[in-house]
DNA sequence: GTCAAACCTCTTAGTGCTCAACTATTGCGA
DNA sequence: TCGCAATAGTTGAGCACTAAGAGGTTTGAC
C-alpha cells in the first residue's frame, strides 16, 4: 500500500526523469495532509455551529487566560491572516454575541476584542470535543513517531524563522 | 529558542491544566508549517504570473504525461476542490492560453483538458524553479530526518485513507 | 507646541472557492 | 424500446479572504 502522493512521485520520475523530485515528496505529503485535517477540522467545527476561523478566535483569547482580552493586531501575528480578515471575523462574531469590541482607553487607535459569557461557555465546552478529534487525526501513529514528527516540524518551524515572540 | 507553537501550548498548560493539550503541539505545528509553505509557494509562482491552483493543474497535466490531458473528474480526486473550481480553473487558463477544452467522442458528457504548446513551455520552464524553491522550505533538516519524516507523513496519509487508485 | 511620520484598525473592491441546483448524456432494467 | 436513476460538468449565489489604501490617533523631532 502506498499513499496519493507517491504516485505523483512515480509519474513525475517518468515524465521528467532529470529531475530531483524529492522535494515533492516531503512538501507535497505535509500539505496534502494539512489539507484533509483542515477540512476535517472545519467539519467538526461546522456540526458545532462555528467557523475555524471564529475557533480560532476562540481559542487565542481563552489561552491567553482572564480578562480574555487581545487587541485586533495580537490576532494578526498568530493567525497567519490580515488585518481585514480579523475586522470581519469579528463582526460576525458580535453578532453571534461571542466577543465584543472594547476601544482602549490609554491608547485610542487600538480595539480590544473580549471573550463574552457565553464565547467562554462555548470555546470551554467545545475544546474537550476538538482536542479529541484532533488525537483521531494522529491515531496512525504510536507515541514515540509523534514525539519525533513533533520534534522535526518544530525544527522546520525554527528554521523558517517562526519562533516565540520575545516576552 | 522554540517555536510559535510552544507557546501556544505553554499558554493552554496554564488556562486549561486539566486537558491533554499535545495533539496542538502536532497538528498545530503540520498546519502552521503548511500555511507558511503555502504562502511562500503563492508568492514566488505569484512572482511568475501563475496561481497556484492553476500551476496544480499544469503540474498534473504535465506528469500525466503526452498527450498531456486529463478529464475534469480527474483532477477532483488529485485536488481536493470541487468541480465548480475545477470549471473556473479552466476558463481562466484557457484566458491565459495555457490549457484547451476538449469534448470526449465517446461519452459526450466528458470534458478533457489539455495542455497546449504555451502550457508546456510554462510548466516546464517554471518546474525547476519551483522545486529549488521547494529545496529551500526543506533546508533547516538534514537528509536523515527528512527521509524520517516523509515517512512519517506517509504513514499518517496512509491511515487517514488517502491511499492511491487502484490502477 | 507643531507637524510629519508611524501606527492601528476599518473599508472597499476584487478573487477563488463552496454548495446546491441545473443541463446534458449515458446506461440499466422492465 | 421506454423510462429513470446515475454520471459529468456548468452555473449562480454567497462567503471568507486578500490587497491597497483611508481615517483617525499617537509619537517624536525640532
Amino acid at each position: 500500500m502506498a499513499d496519493s502522493v507517491s504516485v505523483v512521485l512515480d509519474q513525475w520520475r517518468r515524465a521528467r526523469p532529470d529531475l530531483d523530485v524529492s522535494p515533492i515528496g516531503t512538501v507535497g505529503r505535509l500539505m496534502r495532509l494539512s489539507r484533509l485535517w483542515d477540512k476535517a477540522i472545519k467539519d467538526f467545527l461546522a456540526e458545532n455551529g462555528l467557523e475555524s476561523g471564529e475557533f480560532d478566535v476562540l481559542s487565542t483569547l481563552r489561552r491567553s487566560g482572564p480578562p480574555y482580552e487581545l487587541t485586533a493586531g495580537a490576532f494578526l501575528k498568530a493567525s497567519l491572516v490580515t488585518s481585514g480578515a480579523i475586522t470581519l471575523r469579528t463582526d460576525r462574531m458580535i453578532a453571534k454575541g461571542l466577543v465584543e469590541r472594547v476601544r482602549d482607553d490609554v491608547d485610542r487607535r487600538v480595539v480590544k476584542i473580549r471573550l463574552t459569557e457565553h464565547g467562554l461557555q462555548v470555546i470551554d465546552g467545545l475544546l474537550p470535543l476538538h482536542l479529541a478529534n484532533e488525537a483521531r487525526l494522529l491515531q496512525g501513529l504510536d507515541d514515540a513517531d509523534l514525539e519525533h514528527l513533533t520534534a522535526l516540524l518544530s525544527s522546520l518551524l525554527e528554521s523558517y524563522g517562526d519562533v516565540a515572540e520575545r516576552s
